[in-house]
DNA sequence: TGTCCATGATCAA
DNA sequence: TGATCCTGGACAT
């Protein structure tokens, strides 16, 4: 266990949020520059060589995707669940373990491995653009148009915990922003999107927002309200690896730090969903 | 040393 | 809905 600060960096958490940190990391070690890449693991070595040599003159995030333009040729890259990428300086690290795909600039070095990824492949500009047609508003994002959301939302049955993982609704979003959102929003996880109103929606969006940009900024995901965190209640903070301070995320059997009422668990659509039965009522499905 | 689980998503049925 | 893929950390044995 790591205790204030010292240690290795928290885990990446992919959500959003970590994928612009990451466009942001590229932009700023290798834009410009000439790069080399490889592929140590040897799956993507015809495409790496591709990109051998080129600089990179771009690097942005929509949703949970990263996208490296060199030239006409396109890194895709998406973490999935176990994903990561480790930037280093100086000299390139030996190669341990199962590097996918290993970009490095001249000297001096900055070098980025990547591992474990979902998606790690070459595309056009093209290719790009039907990608990200079949994403969702994207908080983060200038362009995001949050009404593209809503529109899913409105007319579907589907709980509203549910939709919020659909990348189609908002891209970014993950499992923890999704049951921090509902928490916040008081809103029952199980209610179904078409009975959400629109100024809660615009409340939502307005709030993913402001927590997902402070995700950039930091790092972590940090959702509990300023009289809720840790010195305000002189309780002690969170210390595992996940690093931010939330309300209901692993927080199951756990007392809601607002209503004490236990923080419930269940599987949604094969996924853990957390929240609180005494705060989040607002509106249990017809039915039940 | 082995098993399970995770901040994700796709595919087949 | 279930199986599957990827890596690594936590935990059990």
């Amino acid at each position: 266990m790591f205790i204030g600060g010292i240690g290795r960096p928290a885990a990446p958490m992919p959500e959003g949020h970590t994928l612009h940190r990451l466009a942001a990391e590229f932009t700023e070690r290798f834009r410009g520059l000439p790069t080399r890449s490889s592929s140590p693991q040897g799956r993507f070595v015809a495409e790496s060589l591709l990109i051998d040599g080129r600089r990179l003159d771009d690097a942005e995030a929509h949703g949970k995707h990263l996208f490296l333009t060199f030239g006409e040729r396109i890194v895709h890259v998406h973490l999935g669940l176990a994903g990561k990428i480790g930037f280093t300086d100086g000299d390139p690290p030996p190669v341990i373990g199962a590097i996918r795909w290993r970009l490095t600039t001249e000297a001096p070095h900055s070098t980025a491995d990547l591992r474990g990824p979902a998606a790690c492949e070459l595309l056009t500009p093209g290719e790009v653009d039907a990608l990200t047609a079949r994403l969702g508003p994207d908080p983060l994002r200038p362009d995001a148009d949050p009404d593209a959301g809503w529109r899913r939302i409105t007319r579907s049955r589907t709980p509203i915990a549910a939709l919020l993982m659909d990348q189609r609704v908002a891209a970014g979003v993950g499992n923890i922003y999704r049951a921090e959102l509902l928490y916040r929003h008081r809103i029952d996880p199980m209610m179904e999107g078409r009975l959400l109103k629109p100024g809660e929606w615009q409340a939502m969006w307005a709030d993913l927002q402001q927590l997902m940009r402070h995700g950039v900024q930091t790092g972590r995901i940090d959702t509990v309200r300023p009289e809720h965190e840790p010195e305000a209640m002189g309780r002690p903070p969170r210390v595992d690896a996940h690093g931010g301070e939330v309300y209901v995320y692993r927080r199951a059997g756990q007392p809601c730090l607002v209503c004490r009422s236990k923080v419930r668990i269940a599987e949604l659509a094969g996924r853990n969903l957390f929240w609180c039965p005494g705060c989040q009522r607002r509106t249990r499905r017809r039915g039940r």
